[in-house]
DNA sequence: ATTGGCAGTCGGTAGACTTGACTGCCAGAC
DNA sequence: GTCTGGCAGTCAAGTCTACCGACTGCCAAT
């Protein structure tokens, strides 16, 4: 449904085809004015910058009433908009938000400064998103599904107990306890190892699927191990990379303190998150307004999402999550500025410090490709998987 | 367990003598009713109990609020208890809580069930912690600074950057992006790793500062990035393994937004968190009520906590954050049981699945010991860097 | 020392009333 | 036809009053 809509723009038709001009610019300003204020708008207090009394919007807004677009809390209040209404106002009345001077600057001094791992940047990106807009905001990196393997390593911590440690070409480091069932010597482990490395290194981590065998049975008996604990890995992995940044920030933004109980309980659960971005990103959506994203507990709320896209396919994204009542045009900006940023840095990295070398220099192209079509496949079927509890992974 | 408690008991005076045996019912009773309905509490609510006409309960809350252990919101309304009131209820009228069969079903369940790594276990105790008391937990888990090394790698990921990656004896992987200034092969790296490696392994990582040359220009050129890098650890490092649970009880649990908007912000910042966690502890103290922190935004806060300790030496806290009203008595309880499993837990770790096997098995005693020193060395450090106001208290 | 009684204080609630900001409708103007 | 101004009606919110109820503090009696 809400799909539709956003469609309907490509088709050419006019936007003040379902409404028409004078309607678009009194629910506009509505719009406008209740983002501001969180007070219901009167037809007076639009009459002047509509160039028509305040009679007439009344007319005006009674028929955007009667189409859903506003509702009145009660009668003799003024008008607020619907979800219906936000969309509109979202698909064709924002003007493309432009954030302050101020704000430019501080996101570019971000992405100046910012250093280190890419954990601690995604971390630190959130919440200055969470700053820029008053909202709270999230950040997924992207997966590391695709990333080539770099190093396989298998350390023994204990004597039946090993720890896997894996190192993807991103800087991305999987490690992972495997059980030995029994006491293995550290030389046993180093086989196992070398024939991991060998058969991993240069290959994603998420298309190896069996091991091959070496011959020498306790060797073998460890690839097995690991190879149990690799077909456990996926489901929570995908969840390691949610940063939520000033969720502090929605306690200010509901008047209800059930609702901020709700929305905060909400974005505790990484899992629901991530799949709350991935499904509005998976609509070509970037705004989902209440009920459009299908989780109740969130239903006065809109979720801004931009996604972060690292050599050209989408790994990750940005949200932004606020009240319905939310300043769309500075939180898309916001997270477009942000998401661009990230994936600029991501581009750059693994490099410490400032000047960044894009890693495009060091990297065939064909791997590239590679990866590209790949990250593409592994996404959409997570998408399936979400959705309808599909297949099992394969 | 409240060392305060048994520090006062120690010193000979009993408990009665700050406060007489009816005071010190009339304030418990009072504390009790105002924790379970966060009404001021009234003379007559508390005289059938008492045993006492409710006029004599009067001449009692009078004379407690002129010590300072009551208040009243506004004349001609019943009392509260002030901090100064909690604090006394804590230390010498509330009974050891104890949680409900369901709840200590609920604890044993997750210990019984949790496995995987560390981190997970550590963060979805926070979120039984937060279930359990309805408050919001914290969970900081043990640092890594008296591990042994059990494994240092340089891994290229392109050709002026690599990645260190030490595996620590407890199942830790710490990696840090090395800046090498200029391309190095990989066989240079190698020849690194293998001093590195042999420098470290079998020691902790916070006892090396210097790291011998080689004698080969390039290797030692790498080893001094590393150095750099090395040195440059520390500080963040420390607030790697902040867990926060439940923050959203919080929303509920005070009345005031402006409240609400500011122990989350609090509880976003780690660094934070954490030292709050760590003075509470340093003092000896386990319940810090209202400013006893000296954290102004969190002064309408209690903090419970309880210390994690793993062979001997305490590495990390739990802690439960709520409103200077919380139940003590539970939240103690609750953060004791959890802290008891989570330190039972780490001390079979790194071992997945459900037979735990004792590390002190594997591990050599004199390690154990020389672990044990260097912990405290380096926990009481940091108290004495953080606090640097000596011992307030005491 | 304790108690019951009594006066005083003050927050909270309920009701009546007013105010103000709306809307919807309609008749008249453009 | 469309737009406008005017008018009546509606309702939330604010104000004022009165009142109730839950307190406390004080005091005299036990």
């Amino acid at each position: 449904m809400s799909d539709t809509k956003h469609r309907r723009q490509g088709l050419g038709e006019p936007a003040e085809r379902d409404l028409d001009q004078r309607k678009a610019t009194i629910l506009q300003a509505v719009v406008s004015r209740y983002i501001g204020t969180a007070q219901p708008v009167g037809s007076q207090q639009i009459a002047g910058a509509a160039g028509v009394s305040s009679a007439t919007v009344r007319a005006e807004m009674a028929a955007l009433e009667g189409d859903g677009y506003l509702t009145q809390p009660h009668t003799s209040a003024g008008r607020i908009p619907t979800d219906k209404g936000y969309r509109f106002f979202v698909d064709h009345l924002a003007r493309p938000g432009v954030l302050g001077q101020a704000q430019r600057q501080q996101v570019s001094q971000f992405f100046d400064q910012v250093h280190g791992e890419m954990e601690e940047m995604l971390e630190r990106a959130s919440g200055l998103l969470a700053d820029l807009t008053s909202y709270a905001a999230v950040v997924v990196g992207p997966g590391h599904e695709s990333a080539e393997v770099r190093s396989v390593q298998l350390v023994g911590l204990e004597p039946r107990v090993a720890l896997l440690v894996v190192v993807l070409a991103d800087g991305a480091v999987e490690k992972r306890t495997v059980d030995l069932g029994e006491d293995t010597p550290d030389a046993v482990l180093d086989g196992a190892a070398a024939a991991l490395q060998s058969q991993f290194c240069g290959h994603a981590l998420s298309t190896l699927a069996p091991i091959a065998q070496t011959g020498d049975p306790s060797c073998d008996r460890v690839l097995a191990r690991v190879e149990d604990v690799l077909a456990r890995r996926g489901e929570d992995d995908q969840y390691d990379h949610v940063f939520v940044g000033g969720p502090s920030h929605l306690a200010l933004a509901f008047d209800a303190v059930e609702t901020v109980r709700g929305v905060l309980g909400i974005l505790e659960q990484e899992m629901v998150v991530v799949n709350l971005l991935r499904e509005v990103l998976g609509r070509g959506l970037s705004v989902a307004i209440g009920t459009e994203h299908g989780y109740e507990p969130l239903a006065s709320c809109a979720v801004v999402v931009a996604p972060v896209s690292v050599e050209g396919y989408e790994g990750g994204a940005v949200g932004i999550l606020g009240p319905t009542r939310m300043n769309y045009p500075e939180a898309l900006a916001a997270a477009t500025l942000v998401s661009d940023g990230i994936s600029e840095r991501l581009a750059g990295l693994p490099v410490v410090g400032g000047s960044a070398s894009r890693s495009d220099l060091h990297r065939p192209r064909s791997g590239a490709g590679a990866k590209g079509t790949n990250a593409q496949a592994t996404t959409s079927s997570r998408m399936r998987v979400k959705g309808g509890r599909g297949r099992a992974r394969g």
